[in-house]
DNA sequence: ACTGCTACGTTTAGCTCTAAATTTAGACCT
DNA sequence: AGGTCTAAATTTAGAGCTAAACGTAGCAGT
């Protein structure tokens, strides 16, 4: 028992000997437990809430240093990335950043208070609210944007770069297909507006 | 402006046309707006970040139909797998659920709270605390784990079987590398207590 | 034996998200 | 014109998480 990332992979100590494989062990545990398990995904699934999870860590530590948030500097670079006038609907923001409408909101009303973004009723479409980066707003992006891309750029830096490529290749594959088989809605009225 | 995911791609269209890549836009957009800002990582960060989204999203609803929620069945399902007598210490459920020792005390006090877990002062270990799985809490986990990970294998049934392997294979590398680079802090007592 | 030290778990404050209820204001019928 | 519908945003309730402060209890050195 407890035998998953112990029996013999050494569990992390740095001796050379058999590379241990903590997701793979997942799996396998499932099968020694309960044999007929659907293990299947694991492999993929489980690395990549692990992966993202590391990520995420990582940012925010990177970004607590320069007093920002995740939350918020997702939102400034989805508007800074957008190009002059830096302004979008609360709606196309959610859409490109993955979040309810009711998360808009508050991120927007949060970095509205800091004095980072403006909100104001959007010309011809009624019931549009519309988000627009002010100058701080915008400096902010300019101060971290480059610091937390680097900093990700070399933790990926042990990979060579064929692998690189081909691993974003089969992930854009994979993102592609699983956006669909989730009933696409989210994703549909993209060109519009 | 606002290119992005509209260019020409069609914007998610089935036309068969150029295939869309809002991934592939992210990036090119930073490069419109600030040449030489580090992308590189783009590819790959952004892809596993919104495929961790879609998938734990998707979980998460699977699971509110069984009463159940995602936090909790890591929990279960960390106890479930290491086997009879499906106890762990509070510890060893961090290190292996990759959250914070508050974290873990929440959820097993929220799973303490519905009679999921027990708790109590460990054999000849001072000052730590073990958990195990109740009876009813083992029927949850067989109740539901088949569920979520069955569903989690068609989602990605799109993809051929040997790309999946090579998915797992690359996901696998990068994620023993950026550990490594991490401080690894929080692997290196592995295979001790 | 006494005094810090250290390793563990818990509690607290604050942030962020989702889902659902609520508000708001055009648009459509008759 | 007046009532209903609908599409948008916002607010609210509640779940989770992290970081940091806290409590606690063995242990080591003198």
């Amino acid at each position: 028992m407890a035998s998953e990332a112990r029996t013999k992979a050494g569990g992390g100590r740095p001796e050379g000997g058999v590379p241990s494989d903590p997701v793979r062990d997942i799996a396998a545990a499932w099968e020694r437990e309960r044999p007929g398990t659907p293990v299947s995904s694991i492999g993929i699934v489980t690395s990549i809430w692990q992966l993202a999870k590391l990520f995420g860590d990582d940012r925010r530590r990177v970004l607590a240093r320069a007093g920002v948030d995740t939350a918020t500097l997702d939102l400034l670079s989805v508007l800074r990335r957008s190009g002059e006038p830096y302004t979008l609907s609360t709606r196309e923001i959610g859409r490109r950043s993955m979040i309810t409408a009711g998360a808009v909101s508050q991120r927007v009303a949060r970095a509205e208070r800091e004095g980072l973004v403006a909100r104001h009723p959007a010309q011809g479409r009624p019931r549009t609210v519309e988000v627009t980066l002010t100058t701080t707003g915008h400096e902010v992006v300019e101060a971290t944007v480059d610091q937390v891309l680097h900093r990700e750029t070399e933790l990926l830096d042990g990979l060579a770069p064929e692998k690189q490529a081909q691993l974003t290749d089969l992930l854009r594959t994979v993102l592609q297909d699983v956006q669909h088989r989730l009933g696409d809605d989210r994703l549909t009225h993209v060109g519009e507006d």
